[in-house]
DNA sequence: CTGTGATGAGACATCAATGTCTCACATGAG
DNA sequence: CTCATGTGAGACATTGATGTCTCATCACAG
């Protein structure tokens, strides 16, 4: 046998993550492979890239799992979320840019079946009143995936610090930009980052 | 005359949004021209591109004059250019995922300006004690684009109402997903006394 | 009407990425 | 050693998007 099926996906993940128009050969190399081995294991760039799709789901499937979204206060389990999707943001980053391409196309059920557990953890916090009722949670839902997006951008183009991609992203998911006296992000039992600003005057 | 380079334009970002790998020639098709006369107003894809990336800062470097980021509460200024840059949502969806592929080459300084303008946004906010310290302006600002990339999505494929756009990007981007006793949204320039005890646990 | 300018349609060559195939080499099993 | 398997390198044809050019048509100014 050769070459690591596994280490060929995540290298093209990487590459790909920011350069979605790299060669096949580009992938390649990357893989530290030759185009050739690589068509023999992905028949084309279609295939590449659904596998790649099919680890993104597998991996965004595995991130809900442990990180429980039934159980305890919405806002933790967002927060447990985040913190177990963080590994995958550069692969999710990628592939939900390139989702928009698939535009027309029937949409792979797996993705819909994680929007929907997504979805489902908003709509609990909304119904026990953790979350503000006036946005959505198919909207939350898209938002979260846009700002692990915007966050693993961030972290990539050098402007934050990878340290800091929970916090940013958890933050301003659930708390927003707006100082308050109470700050909203306070831990519901978890001990995540405590960095309060002390919000006192 | 003929072909209004405006249309054209607009039409190109408007296809190019939801599917950025459209052919010259869907895009020609799309402005109701041919690809030939599309060819004698742009070069090639990349002019293409290029003109709508100008088209795209010129119209953020718009909404952000109108939107006078400098004027008062720096949360009201965030609302105001949101809503400035309403129209424009789906041409910087489609600029903000191409930008990726840019990574590496010089990017266009009328960005990096805009960049910064909205940057000094949040760091008069933060100043002003308004936002968050824990929150860095660069993340703020990128967050922005990306929340508003997501709402145009979103939007687009029917998830959400045209008329939420607003709505669901500045009461996330300030305020959150938590529910507050004291809904920030309601703090349209005055800040009210918020002396709840909003003590959650 | 006539001339000018812009456009639409389409032919044609080019180019880059890709799919396919061959051949030589390395490794490990027997 | 000998064979089978997997791989690297590269040749070659195909395909799809593009760049370029020609020619007929249409609208409008004169």
């Amino acid at each position: 046998m050769a070459v690591d099926r596994d280490h060929v996906l995540r290298s093209a993940a990487a590459l790909l993550t920011h350069k979605s128009t790299a060669t096949l050969d580009e992938v390649a190399r990357a893989a530290g492979i030759s185009r050739a081995t690589l068509h023999r294991h992905f028949a084309g760039r279609e295939a590449l890239v659904r596998a790649l799709e099919a680890l993104g789901i597998e991996e965004c499937e595995a991130a809900l799992d442990a990180a429980r979204p039934e159980d305890g206060p919405a806002a933790d389990a967002v927060r447990r979320l985040v913190r177990e999707l963080e590994p995958a943001a550069g692969l999710l980053s990628f592939l939900y840019t390139e989702n928009q391409l698939f535009e027309g196309e029937e949409q792979n059920e797996g993705w819909a079946r994680i929007d929907e557990r997504v979805s489902a953890l908003f709509r609990r916090g909304r119904l026990s009143g953790e979350f503000r009722v006036d946005l959505t949670p198919a909207w939350l839902t898209e938002a979260l995936f846009g700002l692990i997006a915007s966050g693993a951008y961030v972290v990539l183009s050098g402007k934050a610090a990878p340290k800091d991609f929970h916090h940013m992203i958890v933050e301003l998911m659930l708390g927003g930009a707006l100082r308050t006296e109470e700050p909203a992000r306070e831990n519901h039992g978890e001990r995540d980052h405590d960095q309060h600003p002390a919000a006192g005057t």
